[in-house]
DNA sequence: AAGCAGGACAACCGCAACAAG
DNA sequence: GCTTGTTGCGGTTGTCCTGCT
């Protein structure tokens, strides 16, 4: 069995978001929280898909974005994750506070692939080689040849290609809404469920503890869609922290690993455990 | 001034992972 | 353990903007 759609395409807005949008989904999520991004667009009048809700909050409105150009340090950072894990991008957008996985993917995929080629670094492989550099036939870069195929292509071919979705099937049996808690301090909100908090004076500061898991005192009741994100993301937390420890990489790996435990101090034991 | 090439980045898409029932 | 709905990820594309010829 495969998928429902997102949303009903036909009755979906696509390309960018106008001021009024932004507004709207600004104004839900600050009265309801996150989360329940399929419902979201009906219930806020939007004429979006709950993914695209989603991800232009996530990229773009969420207040507790950094905009700006990435620093020097962020660079390196950049560079030195990216050798580390690949182009697990949300990976690295966590270690990197303010910044979202697609402005990092897209900052790597302009600036520092072309950074990495100039200093003769492979950006596949990062610092680990230093092939010669390419010779002009390869220089052509395939976004370079897409964009002159696309050029050569009469008007009507250069509308976006459509993918046919590959599975149809019936909409899913209307479900009660989830409820959830309207997130009072939504920044904040949002920047806790990353695992971070961040001070006005740009300090950052690690979160409390994971709420709702084995025992621990619970000040707030946690929608159950909140603790699952932070289920995940202490998962990936680990993950992120294994690799470190794995690479050799002293400094990242510790902290990491404070983050981690303050994460969720639940998992200290366990998280110990890696480290030792 | 006009047209073109390429850079930059917002947005879209399909899919995998995951949680809930 | 299986099914189904939701979320998030990573790759890709569209479009605007800028600089060059």
């Amino acid at each position: 069995m495969g998928r429902s759609p997102c949303c009903e395409k036909a009755h979906t807005n696509k390309g960018a978001w106008t001021k009024e949008e932004d507004q709207r989904l600004i104004a839900h999520i600050n009265q309801h929280g996150e989360g329940c991004w399929r419902s979201l667009p009906k219930a806020a009048g939007l004429l979006r898909c709950g993914k695209s809700c989603r991800l232009r909050w996530i990229n773009y409105l969420r207040p507790d974005l950094k905009r700006g150009n990435f620093t020097d340090e962020e660079d390196e950072l950049i560079i030195k994750l990216h050798e580390l894990l690949g182009n697990k991008w949300s990976l690295i957008a966590g270690r990197l506070p303010g910044r979202t996985d697609n402005e990092i993917k897209n900052y790597w995929n302009t600036h520092i692939k072309r950074k990495l080629l100039a200093r003769g670094l492979d950006p596949l492989r990062t610092a680990r080689s230093m092939p010669p550099p390419p010779s002009p036939a390869t220089t052509t870069s395939r976004r370079r040849l897409q964009l002159l195929a696309r050029r050569n292509k009469r008007p009507q071919q250069l509308q976006r290609r459509r993918r046919v979705p590959r599975r149809h099937r019936p909409q899913p049996v209307h479900k009660p809404a989830v409820v959830v808690v309207p997130a009072v301090f939504p920044a904040a909100a949002a920047a806790r469920s990353r695992g971070e908090t961040r001070r006005s004076d740009g300090e950052l500061h690690l979160p409390p503890p994971l709420l709702g898991d084995e025992g621990e005192d619970m000040p707030v009741l946690e929608p159950p869609r909140a603790a699952r994100r932070r289920r995940v993301q202490l998962r990936r937390l680990v993950g992120l922290f294994l690799l470190l420890a794995a690479a050799g990489d002293g400094e990242l790996a510790s902290v990491h690993i404070r983050q981690c435990i303050v994460v969720n101090s639940v998992k200290h034991r366990e998280i110990q455990r890696f480290s030792d």
